[in-house]
DNA sequence: AATTCCAATTGCATTTTGCAACTGGTTGCA
DNA sequence: TGCAACCAGTTGCAAAATGCAATTGGAATT
């Protein structure tokens, strides 16, 4: 028998690298992204609901990359047959202090529109406590968690939607319908 | 004549997207954080001294679109007449705290070793603060910015790499020769 | 019964990656 | 002065990844 040792051979053990090996390339984060702050639970949903036009297959590949490395998981729907539930693992819901930064500096250095740049303004405003704040959400969405207490007011994800609407009622520019 | 309105095509203005966009691949981080935290300037440092083992034509295209993007810059090295040193300019030295991020995250769900994750927990017990030192520390290297105040002690990348020592020298497996 | 919805898969052309060898020039040393 | 080592890449080529459009087989809706 030839040698199999270990699940995947790394090309070095560095934090840096091995973030880079599963999540380096152009839509891995995209996906987890639209799961995390637009909601997208289903194939159809990240397909067609995706700002940046992502291929079916490059999404099925990604699912299955992503679900392989335990950053999201997969569930039927118990209402339809044929729908799958996709869910955030803790170890994705851990990637928002990651999506924060990134968007900080995206939102610093790069030419990015204002309507989509608005959640990454109030996410680094809100910094670290926010950002627990908007986690223990999705432990409740995504992993059932009970909340440790009962929310008062609007959920994180409420306010940052409802931040982007306001920017999008200002007049900046519609998206294609 | 066609349309050529803008520098390049964006898939969308979303500061994550974009991040990726600049970023999104196997290598250009793995670069950064050589020049980073490595401290290699020249092109055969990062060539030869890099522990994944780009390959060099990969090694010359990312530095190419690393320089287009503002992230790096390069110059002649007085010293050789063939020799090119490359730095990082501000938006590459605010590249900083993502890898803070990206390291902690790998550092808590993927095998590292512990030598190559070491500098990954002093930057995260270090937090913002640790960040801004090393920040400040890599201007008067790379920007050639005189410090706002002298430094007492060790810099900052030394303490970093005596870290690293220190865990080598416990016995960690030694680095193919 | 027909249409729409669902999570993908297939085929194919284009682009990117990875590997090894090589290039034209410069510098250091005997 | 000559030669080896060093410098920043480039070249050629095979393999893999990406992007696009069309399609699949089954399930829910009307």
């Amino acid at each position: 028998m030839a040698a199999e040792k270990e699940e995947t051979a790394h090309r070095s053990g560095c934090p840096i690298n091995l973030t880079l090996e599963v999540l380096g390339d152009k839509w891995s984060l995209i996906i987890v992204r639209d799961m995390m702050f637009g909601n997208r639970r289903h194939f159809r949903e990240l397909l067609a609901q995706n700002e940046e036009g992502i291929a079916s297959n490059i999404l099925a590949d990604r699912l299955r990359r992503l679900l392989a490395e335990g950053v999201i998981s997969k569930e039927d729907d118990p209402s339809h047959k044929q729908k799958a539930i996709y869910s955030l693992t803790e170890k994705g819901i851990e990637l928002l202090p990651v999506f924060a930064m990134i968007g900080a500096w995206g939102r610093k250095w790069l030419p990015v529109t204002e309507e989509l740049s608005i959640r990454a303004q109030l996410l680094e405003e809100g910094g670290p406590a926010l950002w627990e704040g908007f986690m223990e959400e999705l432990r409740e969405e995504h992993l059932g968690t009970p909340p440790a207490r009962p929310r008062v007011g609007p959920s994180v994800r409420e306010r940052l939607y409802a931040a982007y609407m306001e920017v999008m009622a200002r007049g900046a520019p519609l998206p294609p319908p």
